[in-house]
DNA sequence: ACTTGCCTTGACGCGGACGTCAACGTCTAG
DNA sequence: CTAGACGTTGACGTCCGCGTCAAGGCAAGT
């Protein structure tokens, strides 16, 4: 198939894929007329580029994975560089995971006070003077 | 105070005091040769802007506290608009940690697939012949 | 006079993952 | 024959928050 079937297909578009080639993620065959041609091993590769990514890898995290795959593996996930990456991505998720927490606790904290300071003390309500 | 001490004592750098300016959030006032003029203001002001960077707000969301404290407000968040940001950041992170956490999710999933795959089955170990 | 250290503006660079445009070739349908 | 859909390469633009020069002006100490 050509770019263009290959970027329906699989959600990602044409410059994507040319971008993928530049990084060295896809490699494409060329029909006479200098058109890129894809087969359906391709089209598994882009699927689990794209998975990855969802999962928070960069392209540059792929690369492992696309080699595994290419090194004939039946998975991307079958090489021991890829569980690295994995397992990096990991930690990775839960130190962002940590932080993000804090920030929001922060966050509340802040927003807390501030509307206690533009209704000051709702709880204890100052007594309004009785006519 | 000159730009220097600023930097020196907010441990902002000079680039970003700059930069600052540029986008509006600072004022300097010029000494006769040119030079930046800051006071103590200005301090509290750099560092209400390096408090709420810290919380994940952008520099365009510090605005609103900015002009809160330049129109006179003792905090930069007694003002209706920065509250409005501080509940736009706190859905952003609870999105985030939800996105984060489903994430993290399909990455240990993935992971504990690859090493099932790995080592097949460490569970049920298949009977190694007995000699 | 000279060095040192602070200050000025302006302009380009970075990372990540492409979007967008230009200017052109190719294939297919009517 | 021509229009339109698809393909090609190359290069610059985007977002964000500055970093990093470059090429100087200004002030103070020796």
């Amino acid at each position: 198939m050509r770019i263009g079937e290959l970027a329906q297909r699989t959600g990602v578009t044409t410059r994507a894929l040319r971008f993928y080639e530049d990084q060295g993620l896809l490699a494409a065959r060329r029909s006479a007329n200098g058109y890129r041609e894809y087969d359906e091993d391709d089209l598994q590769l882009v699927k689990e580029i794209q998975t990855l990514q969802t999962v928070g890898l960069t392209l540059e995290e792929t690369r492992p994975f696309v080699e595994c795959l290419r090194s004939g593996h039946e998975t991307g996930d079958a090489c021991a560089s890829s569980i690295e990456v994995y397992r990096r991505k990991l930690e990775e998720a839960d130190a962002l995971l940590a932080r993000l927490g804090g920030i929001r606790a922060e966050l509340a904290v802040k927003l807390a006070g501030a509307l206690a300071r533009q209704a000051p003390d709702p709880c204890v309500v100052p007594e309004s003077p009785r006519p």
